[in-house]
DNA sequence: ATAATAAAAACGAACGTTCGTTCATTTACG
DNA sequence: CGTAAATGAACGAACGTTCGTTTTTATTAT
């Protein structure tokens, strides 16, 4: 492991931040206690502060090292796919395979919003905001194959598509018929593609 | 005005709720004081009990009384319309309507997503479910203007597409350019419709 | 290698606030 | 006049943070 490298602090601090996160995504940032971080990251609670100025400061690195965005969208960006029709098939799968893969990822997202205002957002986006050109580009480029649509409206559809699927996964996944949740997500990919209207009307 | 003939506890109560209401919504539920309710409502901390049971049972209340589901579903399924075309405009119109009129509308879903593990929303399921059917019913019916697609799947990327309008408009708002926000709604109601890719193909 | 030493990290009691809630009392409405 | 409503001081618990102290770690000299 790469963790034998880091030295006593580098780990502490680390153990700090996964405990705050597990929690904050648990109980929300303002439910959860120094002292339960604390307990979890399995030192006092006095020991934080020699790692960070107060809780902000750990919600903030947080935001900062663990926020979707920042795993998401190396991860679409790395897809392969000639086509756009590929394209879309492969991204899909690989964002909602990795929101699968850890479902509370949209959570802080939702922590941000309900308890935050959004106030780290923009200084985040900023940050993020030229990784998602190029992919704009690869959406629109492949000769014509796509109805003329703005290309930031394609890519906020296909975010607000597939991040809604998890978004209604959290909301009422309990009450869906199970059925509907194996095979429909290539069902979503249809609907983005070719709509719900048949072509011939 | 309805409120001159309820009695004085009444508009206390209602007072009181719609206090905590919009504190809730701007500072989430636990940021929240009962002495930040008690003075927006304009009483004493200790007179909110003669109303409420505590805090909990203000939340309970807002999310029995003004949860998005319990008002939307209402105005959509009330929507004008013969074709599914015409049906899905107007729906599309009256939610994003509505939503627009209240942006606050969805942050009470996020404050029980974060701050309650979605603990509320099996009831509410219950109670919202059966004024779901005939809406898919109508979506599904025209004499076969849609695809084969499942209702329900149809209904959840209808919802997921344009709860997430707003969804993206909390999270990025600031950072989309301007020119993108006038018509896109038009757009995504076409994207729904027709999908993304040119029917020649 | 071992011992010495300075720095970093961990400790946990204590501080001042604020929290949700209670309650004896006063005020106001029906 | 009786009851419902409003009051605000008081309670114990929990909060984020501080701080003097002890323990551990990393570095240097032997």
């Amino acid at each position: 492991m790469a963790e034998e490298n880091l030295s006593k602090g580098e780990r502490t601090r680390m153990a700090i931040e996964e405990a705050a996160y597990e929690l904050f995504l648990e109980q929300g940032y303002s439910a959860t206690s120094m002292r339960q971080v604390a307990e979890r990251a399995g030192l006092a609670v006095g020991g934080i502060y020699n790692h960070f100025a107060g809780k902000d400061a750990i919600f903030e690195a947080i935001i900062h090292d663990k926020h979707p965005y920042k795993q998401i969208l190396p991860l679409v960006s790395a897809v392969p796919g000639e086509t756009a029709d590929e394209f879309i098939h492969n991204a899909a799968q690989a964002l909602v395979g990795e929101l699968g893969r850890r479902p509370d990822f949209l959570k802080l997202m939702f922590i941000e919003i309900v308890e935050f205002n959004t106030k780290h957002m923009a200084g985040l986006m900023e940050e993020v905001i030229p990784q998602v050109l190029p992919l704009i580009q690869r959406i629109q480029s492949p000769e014509g194959v796509l109805r003329p649509i703005h290309p930031a409206i394609i890519l906020r559809a296909f975010m607000g598509m597939f991040f809604s699927y998890y978004i209604m996964e959290m909301m009422a996944g309990q009450v869906m018929p199970p059925e509907m949740r194996e095979d429909s997500l290539d069902i979503f990919v249809d609907i983005f593609l070719h709509g719900i209207i048949k072509s011939e009307f």
